[in-house]
RNA sequence: GGAGCGGUAGUUCAGUUGGUCAGAAUACCGGCCUGUCACGCCGGGGGUCGCGGGUUCGAGCCCCGUCCGCUCCGCCA
């Protein structure tokens, strides 16, 4: 058994003897001596071997990268003008007295060195080994410590951490279910959870006032940088809260988790913005507020103006125009325009507008843009005004449908920011309130929930459920950080009549709601308290401590674009006596005949 | 379902107009080096240019298809 972590050994263990047992990280041999950089999941220290005990010296000359060692050997000062700096250990060397080879290994598929980084495929097919690297056991680490931090907190707050099934029932709205198959009940199919939604608040029915579960969540869909087919919530549900209630614990546990983990303060309380300022200021329901741009409306100003482009939306209640300001923004390149430009197009916006300000105080003159002539100059000065803009700056607008200038200029706000280097701050909290319940399906002609069917409406606005359901505003509330939706939730529905007016109101009719969540509408009858909850999406979360760019970064063993895993190759086929069982035949899909 | 980028030595990559274009670095193997730490020096081995088809006298390069990886749109209540 070791007695130490290579990577914990300091000047404080000097003379003492330790046992210690790592990956070769790298051998050399110069001057008679052989040295071998010793790796375990703390960090490395280097071992000398000398000819002095000629035995040991043979076997460490036998001894290649990646090769698991067990030592003995002394700690001793490194001699003077060989002190590594570079490394926490780098004071201290030791003297290897014994070398065990506890297990040999081929040449490793890639170098585990930082300074020629490995393909992210050759990575994931040899994961076991990528882990290794302290990059990579770092961020696991950090993992760990999370859910630690997280646990903790909600201990101390007295919720109960309660498992839930993963064999449960399929639940055709929202995503995709993945299905498994019955075999007792054949033609039949579990689905795995898209989250313990409602068995969360099943227990909230049965008097676990605070729950709360670290637990996996499955979702077949189209995978991103920051969404996998199965990744992890904390899952939180609370009786008799309000969402001001649950919204202060719940930025309290994450404050406390940034102090503990990155020894940072996060602001106290975090800022708030409803959703219809988010989308007008910055054209997201998730801002980034370390981007220092906002969105400026112009509907008014353009109201008259001939130049239909900005006319027509501006006219049309689904329409916006808006315009941001980038300041310094006139140094842009028309290439760069150029590249905006088509930035903007894959959110189908059919073009961007600019106007760039040279030198105001020329008034027209000193402007620039291809847009000027179909403009009048009242509505020019209009837009100048409003949007402060000074010498050297850009004016970019968007004019369309309303979701499409939301979308288009704000994910231009947050590449322009990130292009020209305007990031302010670090770390923004922020909490997104009163959602709208509903929006319009213009596909399927009818409403769908914003965030999901049992979601609370906002209590007096509940005739608007008749009268305006796309006016009606829910208990829901997001936590954002830095553009990245944290984590979500909202006050349920606890009343029975609601819930079967919200499911009327989606077209949801009672024979189907009583297929599909029967035993929750059951269950309301027999005493439900008022509750509400959220659930972050971990993953998430760590990807942003640890300075990720993909949760695939800070998962063990994450699955590619396609959702299989380059490791295991997974999915796979599986024996004709496992689909017997099943009762499952498999449609082969056709094969095309090759054109020949 | 769609758009874009990529796939060449174990690895990371270069490869011009289709004609010494099968290359570099690193890793690996051998030798040298009395304190290295991305050591250094000398030498060596190593290729289905993702796969299939086409154009051409000739294809890593051009065309079509396909598979894989990544980013994004749609999708993700």
């Amino acid at each position: 058994m070791r007695s130490h972590y290579c990577g914990q050994i300091n000047s404080s263990h000097i003379d003492q003897e330790v046992e210690l047992c790592g990956w070769v990280h790298r051998r050399r041999d110069h001057g008679g001596v052989i040295f071998i950089d010793l790796r375990d999941r703390e960090g490395l220290v280097q071992v000398v071997y000398d000819p002095d005990l000629p035995e040991m010296f043979s076997l460490a000359e036998g001894v290649r990268n990646e090769f698991v060692l067990r030592i003995k050997g002394r700690v001793r000062a490194r001699p003077e003008g060989t002190v590594n700096k570079d490394l926490p250990t780098g004071e201290i060397e030791i003297l290897g007295l014994e070398l065990e080879i506890l297990n040999r290994a081929e040449t490793p598929p890639f170098q585990l060195d930082e300074h020629e980084k490995a393909s992210e495929e050759i990575r994931l097919r040899y994961r076991y080994i990528d882990l290794r690297r302290p990059e990579m056991l770092e961020k696991i680490r950090i993992r760990s410590r999370v859910t630690q931090a997280l646990r903790r907190f909600l201990d101390a707050e007295g919720f109960l951490d309660i498992e839930t099934p993963m064999l449960t029932k399929a639940t055709p709205e929202g995503a995709r279910d993945y299905l498994v198959p019955s075999r007792t009940h054949p033609g039949e199919f579990f689905a795995l959870p898209q989250s313990p939604q409602l068995f969360k608040q099943l227990l909230m029915m049965s008097g676990m006032d605070r729950y709360y579960q670290v637990v996996r969540c499955f979702r077949d869909e189209d995978l991103r940088a920051d969404r996998q087919p199965e990744f992890t919530q904390l899952d939180i549900e609370t009786s008799f809260m309000d969402e001001d209630q649950i919204m202060r614990l719940n930025e309290e546990m994450i404050r406390k988790l940034y102090q503990e983990v990155l020894g940072v303060e996060l602001p106290n309380p975090f800022p708030r913005m409803t959703y219809d300022e988010a989308m007008e200021r910055y054209g997201s329901d998730r801002p980034d507020l370390r981007v220092p741009l906002e969105l400026v409306d112009l509907r008014d100003l353009m109201q008259e103006v001939e130049f239909k482009v900005f006319s027509g939306p501006a006219k049309d209640p689904k329409g916006r125009v808006a315009a941001m300001k980038v300041p310094g923004g006139g140094a842009l390149s028309r290439k760069q325009i150029d590249e905006y430009t088509k930035f903007v197009s894959i959110y189908g916006a059919k073009g961007l507008a600019y106007i760039k300000v040279n030198e105001k105080a020329k008034g027209i003159e000193g402007l620039q843009s291809p847009i000027l002539k179909f403009l009048p100059d009242s509505v020019v000065e209009g837009i100048l005004e409003r949007t402060g803009a000074e010498d050297g700056d850009l004016i970019f607008f968007g004019a369309d449908r309303s979701n499409v200038v939301n979308e288009s200029l704000g994910a231009l706000r947050v590449k322009v920011g990130q292009d020209m280097d305007l990031l302010q701050g670090t770390w923004k909290p922020l909490w997104v309130i009163d959602f709208p319940m509903f929006e319009w399906d213009e596909q399927h002609d009818r409403w769908t929930p914003l965030h999901h069917p049992f979601t609370s409406p906002i209590l007096d606005q509940i005739d608007l459920l008749d009268s305006d359901p796309g006016a009606c505003k829910s208990r829901a509330y997001d936590m954002v950080m830095n553009g990245v939706e944290l984590g979500g939730g909202s006050i349920r529905i606890h009343q029975q009549e609601v819930q079967q007016k919200i499911f009327k109101l989606l077209e949801i009719n009672e024979e189907e709601a009583e297929e599909k969540f029967g035993f929750l509408l059951t269950a309301l009858k027999f005493g439900c308290p008022p509750h509400g909850g959220l659930a972050f999406g971990l993953d998430r979360l760590v990807m942003l401590l640890t300075g990720s760019s993909s949760i695939r970064e800070v998962m063990a063993f994450p699955k590619t674009q396609t959702a299989a895993c380059l490791l295991t190759s997974a999915p796979s086929e599986v024996s004709a006596e496992q689909l017997r069982e099943l009762s499952i035949r498999v449609r082969k899909p056709v094969v095309e005949e090759s054109k020949a």
